[in-house]
DNA sequence: AATACGGGGTA
DNA sequence: TACCCAGTATT
């Protein structure tokens, strides 16, 4: 066996590799939704879902007969909510078109909604070991280190580059074995902030070690607006009954929430919510404000609580709420709310 | 090519 | 703060 940097990989990743869930099978349907779960999501925040979802779902049939609100309850939290959307519209043509068995061709599985370059490769790979390669961020870091690649990652260019440069690697070898060794390294060793390059199994190869540039590579540069929005927040309350209202596509996408409005004051908000609704809204009090992060914007919440004098559409008690998708932001402001009220 | 799309962890 | 995470779809 050549001492050579995929042998290196492998038999690093033989031995060192970290447990999941996910790979203690290759049973292509799981090996998609894993891969579905950890897009931009860290392997941790992924185990606790993805027990969840394939208890409630042990088949593609279960999900694809299951209600999409159920699904997007599963999916509560971990954000990303096109994916669950992505999932369940998927499954449904899974068994319709394919007799609910996953299919086994790497076009075919591109052709799947919510699956890209990256988790056609990773599926084809590990569930039916094909040599395809998988390029996430571990991979573009790795590859830019060992090839001391001096290009942004993040141009598609470099991308395609890196891309090629895995493919050739790749043939001849277990793509199952070596692409999930490209991920540990990565999560382990090849870190982004301070590599552990002395425990790196495939040092020697390593143009970026070799010339000291591991803390310098690889270099991504992108640039994110990020805005920052102030809401009043209004929790609206008729009896024992909370309003809340579905979001329309885009942000939190079907995820039920709060009503709010960018505007200034509470007594704005009276007049938009007069606009929408043509009701009239009594003030009761501020509660607080809260602040929620998302990845290119900030939102600021001032949150006040309102009454209704009659009953409309869209009122659902706590027990209610309790079987609703909520965004993290809302629940944080239902929390804040019911710890206020005791 | 650029932007929208969540939420949590880390330094 | 700023950046990162087993990225994809849309414009």
């Amino acid at each position: 066996m050549q001492n050579n940097m995929q042998n290196n990989l492998i038999n690093w990743y033989h031995q060192y590799h970290r447990q999941f869930p996910w790979r203690e099978t290759e049973n292509p349907y799981f090996i998609w939704i894993s891969e579905i779960m950890l897009q931009q999501t860290t392997t941790e925040a992924v185990i606790p879902y993805f027990n969840r979802f394939l208890t409630t779902f042990p088949t593609i049939t279960d999900l694809a007969t299951a209600s999409l609100e159920d699904v997007y309850k599963l999916w509560e939290g971990l954000g990303y909510y096109r994916r669950a959307k992505h999932i369940h519209e998927t499954a449904k043509i899974i068994v319709h078109q394919y007799n609910g068995i996953f299919p086994n061709t790497h076009k075919e599985i591109l052709a799947l909604k919510g699956i890209g370059p990256y988790t056609a490769g990773a599926i084809c790979s590990i569930a039916y070991h094909m040599p395809t390669p998988a390029i996430d961020g571990n991979v573009l870091r790795i590859i830019s280190r060992q090839y001391l690649l001096k290009d942004n990652i993040a141009e598609t260019k470099t991308q395609k580059h890196i891309t090629s440069i895995v493919a050739e690697l790749l043939m001849g070898y277990d793509a199952s074995a070596f692409n999930q060794g490209l991920m540990d390294l990565g999560a382990t060793i090849c870190r982004p902030l301070n590599p552990k390059c002395d425990q790196c199994p495939i040092q020697k190869t390593c143009l970026a070690y070799q010339n000291n540039q591991q803390k310098v590579l690889p270099i991504n540069i992108k640039n994110i607006k990020h805005k920052e929005l102030h809401y009043i927040t209004g929790i609206i309350t008729y009896q024992d009954q909370f309003l809340l209202f579905q979001n329309p596509p885009g942000l939190l996408e079907n995820l039920y929430g709060f009503v709010q409005y960018e505007c200034e004051s509470p007594y704005r908000f009276q007049e938009e919510f007069e606009n929408q609704y043509h009701l009239p809204l009594s003030i009761v009090s501020y509660i607080q404000d809260i602040k929620h992060v998302f990845t290119h914007r900030t939102w600021h919440m001032h949150i006040y609580h309102f009454v209704l004098d009659k009953p409309i559409k869209g009122l659902y008690t706590l027990d209610d709420i309790h079987n609703l998708p909520l965004s993290t932001a809302h629940l944080k402001v239902l929390k804040s709310f019911l710890k206020h009220m005791k």
